[in-house]
DNA sequence: GCAACTTGGTTTTATGATGCAACCACTGGA
DNA sequence: TCCAGTGGTTGCATCATAAAACCAAGTTGC
C-alpha cells in the first residue's frame, strides 16, 4: 500500500494525537468550535475551506470523539457541531502553537489576535512545564521513562 | 491553482504555526531532535519514513530556521540537523499533544513512554494556562482581543 | 591504494489527498 | 407553490506522499 502511513498502533502519545489531529484542517476546526462556531456553514465561511473536505474533517473529528452532533439550538432542523469534552481538551495544544508563534514568528506584526484573560481583559501568561514539586522544567531537564512492559519506540 | 491552501497570510498565530509545522511528519522530527538525534540516518531509521520525504521536510525546516544544519560533531564529513531556539521552543507543542493523547486516548494501554522530571524521575505535571495575576484559566475564560496596532506618529 | 560498504541523498513511478466547481436534497419563508 | 439558503455529495484535475531504484561522496578493511 502506498497509503499516507497512519500512526494508530504507534505507541508515542505525539504521534497518536497527530493521527487524530495532525492534518491541516482539524485543529482550525477545533479553534472555531472552542471560538463558538457551531454549524457547517460557519465554519465553511470563517475557514475558507472546500465544503467536501470539511464535511470529511467533520465526519472523522465526530468518529474520533472530538466533536458531537446534536441537533441544532435555534430550533430550526438542521444539526450542530458541538465540541466533546476530549475536543475542549485540545485547548492547551492551540495555546501552545499560538505562544509559540507569538515568540518566533519572523513577522510578529501580522499577527491580529491576542489571547487574554477574559476577566481582567489582560494577556495571559506563557504556559510553563513544572515538575510535581513546582521546579520550572525545560525539555532538557525531562526524559521518557518506559510506562509499564518495555515496549522500545522513542519520545 | 489548485495547491494545498497556505497559510502564510493569514493572521491567526495557529494557522501560521500549522503553516511551519503542521504536516504529518514536522512535529514528530522535531521530537525527535529534542531526544537528541541529529543526522539524516538516525532520523530516518527512527521514524521510518521514506527517504525523500524526510530530505523535503528537513530543507523546509530548515527554510523555517527551526533547524540548523551544522558540521557532525565526530569529525566526520557529514553535516547534521541541529534544533535552533525556535525548534526547542515547540516543546510545550509537543507536552501538550502528548498530555492530550495521555488523558483522552481510547486506548491508553498502548502509550508506551511517560514524560518525567529528569531529576527525580517523577511525571511532570499538566501544563496550565494561568493569567497574570495566576489564576488557572479555562478555554472559557479566556476570550481573543484584536491586538492594537501600534499608533504610529511618524511613518 | 583500492575495493566494498555506509551515508545521505535524488529520481521515478504509482497512488492517495486536496481544491474547486457543479450538482442535488431538504428547509424555511413569502 | 415558488424560491433562496443550508448542508452536503460527486467528478475531475492537480498536488503530495510512499516506496524502491539509483547514485555520488565519504569511510573502512586490508
Amino acid at each position: 500500500m502506498v497509503k499516507r502511513t497512519s500512526f494508530e498502533g504507534d505507541s508515542c502519545p505525539v504521534a497518536r494525537a497527530l493521527e487524530a489531529i495532525g492534518d491541516w484542517w482539524s485543529l482550525l476546526i477545533i479553534r472555531e468550535a472552542l471560538s463558538g462556531q457551531r454549524r457547517f456553514g460557519e465554519f465553511q465561511s470563517k475557514l475558507g475551506m472546500a465544503k467536501n473536505i470539511l464535511s470529511a474533517r467533520l465526519r472523522a473529528l465526530v468518529d474520533h470523539g472530538i466533536l458531537a452532533t446534536a441537533p441544532a439550538s435555534d430550533g430550526s432542523a438542521y444539526q450542530e457541531y458541538v465540541l466533546t469534552p476530549k475536543g475542549r481538551g485540545a485547548f492547551p495544544i492551540l495555546v501552545a502553537l499560538r505562544q509559540w508563534s507569538e515568540e518566533f514568528d519572523d513577522r510578529p506584526e501580522e499577527i491580529a489576535t491576542i489571547l487574554v484573560d477574559r476577566a481582567k481583559g489582560r494577556p495571559v501568561k506563557k504556559l510553563e512545564l513544572h515538575a510535581e514539586d513546582g521546579r520550572r522544567l525545560s525539555s532538557a531537564e525531562t526524559t521518557l521513562k518506559p510506562r509499564l512492559a518495555r515496549r522500545r519506540r522513542s519520545v
